[in-house]
DNA sequence: GGCTAAATTAGAATAACTCTAGAAATGCAA
DNA sequence: TTGCATTTCTAGAGTTATTCTAATTTAGCC
């Protein structure tokens, strides 16, 4: 048997700036959430959410991009995961359209444009849009979410 | 051979009412952009137009309906009519949740409330609702079109 | 280390479509 | 009418996105 000698790696500005707060966050939200930090999960949750951007992704592009950071996670790793996620409050499913579910990382409260030839989806900031008048809810119900899908086209 | 006397049944106020006219708009739009008033395609015409009132079809439940209502109609050709319909402009597909797409009679701008628990789609019609401010489209796209999607669940 | 519950996985199954290729209906011309 | 080309319809096969299943692996704990 070998003796491992792990010398604890020089400490590197370029890997602990501001974009590893959300990934902290993260192990932190699914210790609340009762989901345990394994291999499959940390992984997948560094690649959603230490890159700090708003991504809008799905399983099979999140999927494909595990691999190509050699993480070894299945499919079904990757659906049950985003599923526990957004459970866990730390992502939103979004569905607009051609039949696939998107995850976004972005949970605050906004919007989207949605390019009609591409599929692009693009966060608009809730701020950004002013809602002057909503209709009643019907009877014994009521309004949980506002969902505003801009569709753009090339002019 | 046998003569068939067709007499002209006596006019009845029940069948000729206002409801009528989206069903000969159809039969007309369909001449309109060179699709055959086929029985098939005037069977489910029928169907989604004969009662005015705004409906949210799957291809599922209107070939259900087809069947029931006696017309024998394939499921590939409500498939392909729905996408003609929409395509002539008489319906407007809806997809929100669940990976079904809806197929809208209504073809006027509006807006819809869902129901999280059934799922259920219904019509707000875009008066009802005032949208003050909205961002600009990116550089080289315009906006073609506003969906608001109002999300309700029990109080 | 050994136990137990939780998590992962490959592959089968499902759901919602779409495609294909042959049959039927239709339109038109001879 | 009848023949021929074109359109439409259809059953069933194929596809895609997703979920399920059941066996294996891992994690947390004593
Ligand atoms: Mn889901
Ligand atoms: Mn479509
Ligand atoms: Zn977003
Ligand atoms: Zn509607």
């Amino acid at each position: 048997m070998t003796i491992m000698h792990t010398r604890p790696r020089a400490f590197s500005m370029m890997e602990n700036t501001m974009n590893e707060r959300p990934f902290a966050q993260a192990i932190n939200r699914l210790r609340e959430v009762d989901l345990r930090p394994t291999r499959q999960r940390l992984a997948l949750a560094k690649l959603l959410f230490e890159r700090g951007c708003d991504r809008h992704v799905t399983a099979e592009t999140l999927h494909e991009e595990a691999q190509k950071s050699g993480a070894r996670v299945s499919l079904a790793t990757v659906y049950n995961t985003l599923h526990q996620f957004t459970d866990a409050g730390l992502l939103r499913e979004i569905m607009v359209d051609s039949g696939k579910t998107y995850f976004d990382t972005n949970i605050d409260d906004h919007h989207h444009f949605l390019c009609e030839r591409s599929g692009q989806l693009t966060d608009i900031p809730a701020h950004m849009v002013t809602v002057a008048e909503l209709p009643q809810a019907p009877d014994g119900s009521k309004i949980s979410r506002v969902d505003i899908v801009i569709r753009i086209c090339d002019q």
